[in-house]
Formats: C-alpha cells, sequence, structure tokens
DNA sequence: TTGTAGGCGTTATCAT
DNA sequence: ATGATAACGCCTACAA
C-alpha cells in the first residue's frame, strides 16, 4: 500500500550526488554549491522528503523528548504546568512524555526508570510526597539526563529547580488575615517531609511574630493529602475548646476537604470560620465554599519556566560537553490573591 | 564523568564470542549454548547492560510509544481519560507521548504532525470540538500509524474507536426526570458538529417520545463550550414565558457555567430549576449545585479500552505485516447516576 | 565544493 | 550452536 518513505540515500541517487552532499544540502552547510542545494532541497520538497527521526535519535543520541513526572494529573494545579510545559516544549520542538506518580514513591521510580530506558533527553519532576530519597533520580545523572524540579522540589541545593516562595506568600497571608480581626489562625498543612509543607509553617511563625502574636502549635496539624487525613486533621482542630477563627490550609484540594468535614460539624463556612489555602486553582469559581484568600502558585508560569531551562541545559549539554556543574535556580515570588467571588463582600 | 553505557559488543568482547551469540543469548534464542547463555546473561547482568531503545526502535521501527492528544488535560474528564491509558500502556510496557489540541482543529494539527514527526507507533485521540475534516487524520494511515479515537470519535464507520453511547443514556434521563414530575426540560447540547451532541438530542428526542411527550424545540439550546456561549444560551433559555422545569447540560463544565449565570438570575438552582448532566466527575462533589443525576461517561475505562485496542493493533500490525482491513469500535453502556449529595434528598 | 568511508547498536541472513 | 556480515538512515571526519 504505502511505498516506503524518501530517505537521503534516494534523493541521492535520483541526483547522481552523494549522500553527504544530500545531508549537507539539507541541513545548509555552508561550503555547498548553492545550484546544488537548491536542487537537493526541490526534490526533497517534492518527494516529501522527511528526516527520519529515529535514525536521528540514534546518532546523534538525542531524541528531543523529555519526560514529565507528576503527581495528579487530574488536579488542575498539574494539568496547568503540563500546559506551561507543553507550550514551552513546543516553542523549541520538543515533544513531551507523560508520566505520573500518583504520589507514590514507588511509581515515582517505576516511571522515571521508564522514562530513563526510554533515553529521554531530560526529565522535569515534581516529587511524590512520599519522596525522601533520591537515588533514583540521582542516577540519572549517571546516564547524563538532565533533570529540572518544579513546585515540588527536592531539599538539595544542587538541582535545577523552579519553584514558588510559599514562605512570604504565607507571611502575607497571616498578615492579611490578623489585618481582617483574626486571630486565631489555624494550619492545616501537608506531609512534613514536603519542602513545600516546611515553608509553609515557617512562614506561619514568621507571620505571626511579625504581627506579635504568639503561636499555639495545638493550631497547627498535619494532614497525608488524603480525605481521611484532611478529616482527621480537621477534627482535631475543631475539638479545641478555643476554635481556630481562620484556617489555611495546604492546597485546595485539601480545602475543599476540609470544607466539607467543617459542614458536616454543623460550622458556618467562612463565617464562623474562615478558610484561606494555596494555589488560587480556576476550578474554585465553581466550588461552594472557595477560600477567601489564597497564595497564587503559577503552575503555568513554573512549567514553562522549567521546561525553558531544560532546554537551556540541552543546549549547553551539546555545546560544552558534560559539564552541568552549575544549577538553575528559579524562585517565583508567590502572591496573595482574592477570590473574585468574595472580593466585593469584604 | 560516566562511562559509555555497555553495548552487546561489549559483551562479546569480554567473553570472546560474536555479537550475534550475545544478542541472542540476551533474547533467549532456542538453539543456543545453554553454558554461553549463562555467561552472557551473567556478565550482562553485572555490566549493567541495558538495551539501547534508539538503537533498537531505529532498527526495528518500533519506539514503543504511542501519542495521546486531547482537548484539555485540565478537564477531569481527559484527565481520568489520560490516566486510564497510561495505565494500560505501563501494563504492556509502552509510554506516551502527550498533547493538547486545546479544542481547536489548526492546533489538532500541528499536534498530530509533531507526533507523526516523532513516528510514534501509534495515535490516541479525543477530537477537538471543531474538527470536521479528517486529511491531517486520514494522513496517518499513509505512514502507517494506527489510531485509536476515544470519546469524541469521528463520524465515519472504518475507524478504531471507543465511545459511550449517550443515546441510550439521554433517553434513561429523560425518563428519569419525568417521573420526577419535570414536564417542561431543556437540553443545553454543545456544538452541532459533535457526534456527541447529535447523539444527545436524539435520546432527548427519543426520550420524549417514550413518554408521550412533545418536544419544544425552543427549550434547546446551543453553547460552543465557553462561559459566553453557555450564558448566552441560558439567557433563551430562561427568557420563555414557560421556563424550563429542568436542564440537562452537556457536561459538567457546561453546567457549572450554567448554575452560575442560573444563579445571577436569581434562580433556586435544583429547587426551582433542577440541574441534569454528563460525565459525573468527582470534582462536582464539591460544588455548590452539582447535577442532580448525571449520565457516567467512564473516562478512565474508555481510555484503558482505547489503549488496548492499540496495542491489540501494534501486535496484528507486527504479525500480519500490513493487513489492517477490520476496525474496533467499542461502545460502552452509558449508565444514570444520582448524585450521591442528593441521594438521599429525593 | 563534493565524495568516500566508517560508525552509531542491534537484529537478521547466511554460512560454518 | 556460533560466527561473519550486511543493513537500518544519518552524520561527519577525512580525502580529493
Amino acid at each position: 500500500m504505502e511505498n516506503k518513505l524518501p530517505t537521503i540515500k534516494e534523493i541521492a541517487k535520483q541526483l547522481n550526488v552523494s549522500v553527504s552532499t544530500v545531508s549537507r544540502a539539507l541541513s545548509d552547510h555552508p561550503r555547498i554549491g548553492l545550484r546544488t542545494k537548491m536542487q537537493v532541497q526541490q526534490l526533497a520538497k517534492d518527494l516529501g522528503y522527511e528526516p527520519n527521526a529515529k535514525a536521528i535519535s540514534f546518532k546523534q543520541k538525542k531524541s528531543f523528548v523529555v519526560g514529565v513526572v507528576l503527581p495528579f494529573i487530574r488536579e488542575e494545579f498539574f494539568s496547568q504546568a503540563i500546559s506551561g510545559i507543553e507550550a514551552a516544549a513546543m516553542e523549541s520542538n520538543y515533544t513531551i512524555l507523560f508520566g505520573q506518580s500518583y504520589d507514590d514513591v514507588e511509581r515515582e521510580k517505576t516511571v522515571v526508570e521508564a522514562m530513563r530506558k526510554q533515553q529521554v533527553d531530560g526529565l522535569l519532576i515534581s516529587l511524590s510526597k512520599e519522596t525522601n530519597t533520591y537515588d533514583h533520580l540521582r542516577l540519572l545523572e549517571k546516564y547524563n539526563i538532565p533533570v529540572v524540579y518544579f513546585d515540588r522540589v527536592p531539599p538539595f541545593e544542587n538541582a535545577n529547580k523552579v519553584y514558588c516562595n510559599l514562605y512570604k506568600g504565607t507571611v502575607e497571608m497571616i498578615g492579611w488575615l490578623v489585618s481582617r480581626g483574626y486571630k486565631r489562625i489555624a494550619l492545616l498543612n501537608g506531609p512534613e517531609k514536603l519542602g513545600a509543607s516546611k515553608e509553609r509553617l515557617k512562614g506561619y511563625i514568621e507571620g505571626h511574630s511579625r504581627k506579635k502574636l504568639k503561636v499555639d502549635m495545638q493550631l497547627v496539624e498535619v494532614t497525608d493529602l488524603s480525605k481521611e487525613g484532611t478529616y482527621a486533621a480537621m477534627e482535631n482542630l475543631l475539638r479545641a475548646k478555643h476554635q481556630p477563627q481562620a484556617i489555611i490550609t495546604f492546597n485546595e484540594y485539601v480545602h475543599m476537604d476540609a470544607v466539607q468535614y467543617a459542614q458536616l460539624q454543623n460550622k458556618q463556612v467562612n463565617k464562623e470560620i474562615v478558610f484561606a489555602s494555596y494555589a488560587n486553582l480556576p476550578i474554585t469559581t465553581y466550588t461552594a465554599h472557595p477560600p477567601l484568600v489564597s497564595v497564587e502558585q503559577y503552575p503555568y508560569g513554573q512549567g514553562e519556566k522549567a521546561m525553558e531551562i531544560m532546554i537551556t541545559l540541552l543546549q549547553e549539554k551539546k555545546e560544552e560537553g558534560l559539564r552541568l556543574d552549575h544549577c538553575y535556580t528559579e524562585e517565583i515570588p508567590a502572591t496573595l490573591v482574592m477570590h473574585p467571588a468574595v472580593r466585593g463582600q469584604l
């Protein structure tokens, strides 16, 4: 049915020149006869010649494919992030391999391994919440596969990473809440392993100290991000005699579960207890009780930036050989935003 | 820094055998000395030998990579679908290339083109809402790249596809609504080009006829799926003197916009006017006013099934050469589900 | 400016 | 049971 795809060899034969001439003509090699070049390019077009990507990636050890590993694509945060990645990738003719860790280290290892075996040019990854060993990622260096982390980044210095500084955002959030008259502010934080959780806590503490308030550690709870974990944490928070007037949740998925629990306990959400959170996802527009304020984390921008760094790394790699001593770190300032639905009310 | 990866050549040299022997030993070729086989496999393991994926995909014209193109990953429907695809893919050691069309045909063409150039083994695609020409997809046949459509499938017969029969689900939904006493039922449908829209309309009409009700075409409106489009359609529906008692929306994103509009018009959602929809996405659990009933479309299952079909196709291709005359069509029965949050209330 | 030849890692065909 | 060799499509010294 379908005739074989034309190759440079075919073009060479038809034009009675050598394959190297064709190869060079097609890649606009400087010293090649203008006339020949034109002929070759014309015939290539006529034949519908397209370079064989597989042959090239085999020969050049470069495939223009980068892997992306993230916890859950169904979370709007990550779907936005991958959209940013995709946009930056297309810009430079890169293509992306997709994999989810489902917040499970073992699965993360499996996926990373699969991508390594596929020999992706590089890997963009947002760590699983459980990840606290990094051998499976360090291994990639040995295979000379650059890694850029985004949002869920590892704690060590020598890595390429893009993330939001939630510390500042959290300090700002506490300030906002206090200025609104909320003094007893709870923090429903994420897994303690996560750097992002630590930053939130630091900001929480600093925010209090700036407002000359004492931190009550009874008001700090942790969830494993599951609905059950969040319910349990909420139970603890609501059990106290002095209930929190405000609750800051780890992210908007936790927020939604927390709100659900509060409602089961017949609390007036955003009245009796107000909620604040992180991410500012579009989907919250449609929810019954969005957080009053949210720390925007720019997932799209993070993805985009991460991919741009990756492209830079791959270019450097090509140019300077194997020198990948320096690291790129991009800290995107998180900003506090008020939810549109409540912006007028206050 | 990093020493070169071991190749079969290296193993051959160390063992003083030929590369062919090594190749055969590693692939468990039947007539090969047990002793040699053991030696080779042992050394391969010791050296940490791994087959060079790029070399193999070049030689074998097969990369174990399939492309996935869908409209919007941020829609939970598609993120579930790709998760099903990923699961089935991993099962058979396939890896997936990711691309979004953003419901734009031109972009769909670009992405499909990029994947073709990357020489994916096959393509899974859920069409953009605008797609009504199919040349860019038909082209793939010429390149011998099999395509499996899921959910948003093309209208012609000779294609591999997985989709939900929304006709039956819609008939069932009308039945349910009528039995609850709602007689004036509106349909806020999607773009008319979409097969899925046509099915909904057919079901809507059939549902009425089964209940001996007359269809009032004033109650059928169309949205282009944008918030503005949905608002406009809602405006028309609510302008009528005899307002609808129930509104069936194209999907739950349209639903959310529709509900938002209804609220702006001070309608009591799910009281004054009840809402029904399609997809039954988990996210609706968190929304203020989920649809009372929804036609579940099993996105995860669709993705999984689509990938399984793809794997079958790729196997057949290998075995029988180029004979791809027959097509796989999988029709998943859609089922009507009541929203958990309202299940008790009625 | 162009041609020749070797090689990337693997598999397959033909010998032995 | 094993080895030698060609071939996949492309690139790139090295020659001419």
